[in-house]
RNA sequence: GGGCAAGUAGCGAAUCGGCAAACGCGACGGACUGUAAAUCCGUUCUCUUCGGAGGUAAUGGGCUCGACACCCAUCUUGCCCA
């Protein structure tokens, strides 16, 4: 059987991913589905920098928009929902382009890594979240050490997030962790896929990343944060993580004045752009396409795409 | 023109006569397989064969066994007075 196509439209936050997918996804028909971690929630509008209804331009949208900001959100719940927009989407005889920047997602769908061995119960996870913060994670990272000394070693005793999950994988499979990555990373695709990278020079990337925050200010995101607030998100939400709400709720709070907050935005979302070409440079399979090659001309740059899709 | 204060890494600084540059920020590099816009690590005066080696406190002089520190002069900057 041959396999699906896809499309993975990719690069650094601020870089243009949307405005080009638009126009990708009318040139060959295709349906935009989300690969961002935070578009997935309604009334985060401004700061998720999420498309609006009228510059979609009728090109269909997935997974952006449909979940409550109380709601918790993790790859395994993406990877589920990807993998039905996909066949969604195909039935139609259109193409899946997978468009967004969580770097993780996309590698969850495209090498269609599983995350199913371990069940939904979260209990064990909060108990050792909580010993974290009483006992210090490195009591738990010596635990670690006993049951799953190669990702001891891998995992630095400071990164309470990744012990934790190490910890419960052991304790919900009797497995170690680093086996299960070890076995997962040699996966192969059930996809044929083209993983474009967008990019350009940093520092252009960097001064469009603060004219986008100055842009957010400008359309209301404190309001957008303290509409939030009055709903009754709590700070500590995963959806509350996102660059740009994390910060305000630290200006609402009195921790901070506005300009400090707007500062913490740009640098915080500069150091998540950093973070995204580490993520991709890691990458095998990308494909990158530097802005500076097609001098910046969505024109040029589009037909590059299309190009190499079709091949 | 006079008075006062300050000058240390890209920036903010610590060093209170005894191994200068701790610490913070920024910048750069990296890790990541169920919170990933999360979480975490490393480098950041110069040279290096990665073991080390060398250099630096605005500038010039002085006191001292020893000066970033104390004294004098000069320069620069800020504030006050004319």
């Amino acid at each position: 059987m041959e396999k699906q196509k896809l499309i993975v439209l990719t690069g650094p936050t601020a870089v243009g991913k949307s405005k080009l997918s638009i126009a990708l996804a009318k040139t060959i028909g295709g349906e935009i589905i989300s690969a961002d971690s935070m578009q997935v929630y309604k009334y985060m509008n401004i700061g998720t920098d999420k498309i609006s209804p009228e510059k979609m331009d009728g090109v269909p949208h997935h997974l952006i928009d449909f979940l409550e900001p109380s709601e918790d959100f993790n790859v395994f719940e993406f990877q589920k929902l990807v993998k039905e927009s996909i066949e969604d989407i195909a039935s139609r005889g259109h193409v899946p382009i997978i468009v967004g920047g969580t770097g993780f997602y996309i590698q969850a769908v495209l090498y269609d890594i599983d995350f199913t061995e371990t069940d939904e119960d979260d209990s064990y996870r909060k108990e050792l979240e909580k010993r974290a913060l009483t006992e210090g994670v490195h009591v738990l990272h010596e635990e670690l050490k006993a049951v799953d000394p190669e990702s001891a070693e891998a995992i630095h005793e400071n990164n309470s997030k990744r012990v934790i999950r190490a910890l419960e994988y052991y304790k919900k499979t009797g497995r170690p962790i680093s086996e299960h990555n070890r076995e997962q990373r040699e996966r192969t695709s059930p996809y044929d896929f083209r993983y474009f990278v967008l990019t350009d020079d940093r520092e252009v990337l960097y001064s469009r990343i603060d004219k986008r925050v100055d842009l957010m200010i400008e359309e209301g995101l404190e309001a957008e944060v303290k509409e939030l607030s009055k709903l009754g998100i709590p700070r500590t939400a995963t959806s509350m993580q996102g660059l740009g709400y994390r910060e305000m709720f630290g200006y609402l709070d009195g921790e901070y004045d506005l300009d400090r907050a707007i500062y913490l935005i740009k640098r915080n979302t500069r150091h998540f752009a950093k973070r995204q070409l580490t993520w991709f440079k890691r990458e095998e399979d990308v494909i990158w396409i530097d802005k500076r090659d097609f001098d910046r001309d969505e024109e040029k740059i589009l037909k590059e795409i299309v190009r190499i899709y079709e091949q």
